[in-house]
DNA sequence: CACCAATTCTTGACTCAGTCCACAATTCGT
DNA sequence: ACGAATTGTGGACTGAGTCAAGAATTGGTG
């Protein structure tokens, strides 16, 4: 299976290295990583790995949509390697907890803009923000 | 017409302030206003401003539900005074502009997640991602 | 296996957006 | 006008990410 990630990388013109196939393995271990969590966890694996290694290497998969990119507002970019499927995220405002949710209506009606503008549009990202059950204890008290 | 702004700070516990004022005319008067643009405004019209001053009132016009604040990937926050209406927005990944989309499916059936994982959800955001006509142009070079 | 060009990684400085802090100024109720 | 509380100011600081130059690695070729 190690196999299958370097043929991935291959196939997209992508040399394979020790760390592009850590940091890849990193990604598919933790559903949503942030680049700092990736570094932490390659640095386990490999020992030792530049800043700049990680964010070339993810913004390189991002490009060949090897992996997803996703900024929630208030919180480092996250990378997750469930992509082909337009699924939606909820996120924690409290604790930044991120969840996958598959799309709420069925197949992709929220990816139609009723007025494009003249864009082209290449997706639609659906934030669910709200409060986990630990941070709504947390809220709870005074506010 | 001054006045119902400062009607609206003080209905909402907030005192008013020169400042203030400024920030909230700049806000309404740019669609999607980054805190950046809003300082160079309010400069405009009030001659100064701290950029602290700034971020505090966009802070507490958030809070209040005064404003709306969306955090697209990439760049900064921006602000928006409409507000009640659930709407989305359509964001160019070449140059940042922004437009309000309605709903597309009519009230707000994006609103419900299929499972919340016993989240209380406050907000469902949509980002549409694409190019701008100009952008698409730009695009089509060579990439 | 050795070689070379291209790609990738490392290091370190730097930017940009936003926050934290302590102190000064303003607002507002009396 | 007075005083407490809210705001604003200035400056240092953090966190996330980028830029650039040079060193190391990859992978195709002989």
């Amino acid at each position: 299976m190690q196999d299958d990630v370097e043929r991935l990388l291959r196939d997209h013109g992508l040399q394979v290295t020790a760390q592009r196939l850590a940091i890849l393995r990193a990604v598919s271990a933790r559903p949503h990583a942030t680049a700092d969590e990736v570094i932490d966890d390659v640095r386990g694996e490999i020992g030792s790995i530049s800043r700049q290694a990680v964010y070339g290497a993810l913004g390189a998969l991002v490009d060949k949509r090897l992996i997803r990119r996703i900024q929630p507002a208030g919180s480092p970019a996250r990378y997750e390697d469930r992509v082909g499927d337009n699924h939606h995220h909820l996120i924690c405002r409290g604790c930044g907890l991120t969840f996958d949710i598959d799309c709420a209506v069925g197949a992709t009606p929220c990816l139609v803009a009723a007025d494009d503008h003249g864009f082209v549009i290449d997706e639609a990202e659906v934030l669910f923000w709200g409060h986990c059950p630990a941070c709504q204890k947390e809220a709870g008290r005074s506010d």
